[in-house]
DNA sequence: TCCATACATTTACATTTATCGATACGTGTG
DNA sequence: CACACGTATCGATAAATGTAAATGTATGGA
């Protein structure tokens, strides 16, 4: 019935930017300031991908002080696997 | 550096017209006009998702005489779930 | 308290995407 | 060959999305 949900999370992958921010963030935590160094654009959109990312529940952020640190979300990751898993896995 | 090809691959599946065919076709191999009949939408617009699909990979096609058969792809599948764990998988 | 810093939100705009009607293409049938 | 049928492609349009400048908000330091 209502696959909107599932779309959205997928679209949260779905930009290269926010995978090149995935990837960033495989390695460890890291803050806005500094994702934003990595990659070439705005702190608007930044924060803007960010938000995407930690809606769909793969991201996870931690606020200290003035600083945003985000990190891969392992619960958030599973729950992914799952869901993509329910859709490309044949059989029933 | 470059995570086109991997984003457009995603964004094969986050559409929620094209989850509904990917949990169709989990059952079995369809042709495009029973697809059809089961979405709620149009001839062309049907043809336009099935391209994008087949060209992520994800859907295998055949033609039988005028008919056009999809089902999914295990190869397809495999390659899939691989490229996402490489993005959200923590640790190195 | 004033200011700089880090980040989020708003606004506007350009690009991409989903959609459909019309048309083209290919295939089997009479 | 002419036609019907199933599907793909084209052209146009509306909606969604990515982007950045401007502005707002919170935090810490002088």
């Amino acid at each position: 019935m209502g696959y909107r949900e599932d779309a959205r999370k997928i679209k949260a992958l779905a930009d290269e930017n926010r995978l090149a921010i995935m990837m960033s963030l495989k390695q460890k935590e890291k803050c806005a300031c500094y994702l934003l160094e990595e990659l070439n654009i705005s702190q608007s959109t930044l924060s803007h991908h960010m938000k995407l990312l930690c809606d769909s529940g793969l991201v996870d952020y931690r606020k200290e002080g003035k600083w945003m640190h985000y990190s891969l979300s392992e619960e958030g990751a599973a729950a992914f696997r799952k869901m993509i898993d329910g859709y490309i896995r044949t059989g029933k």
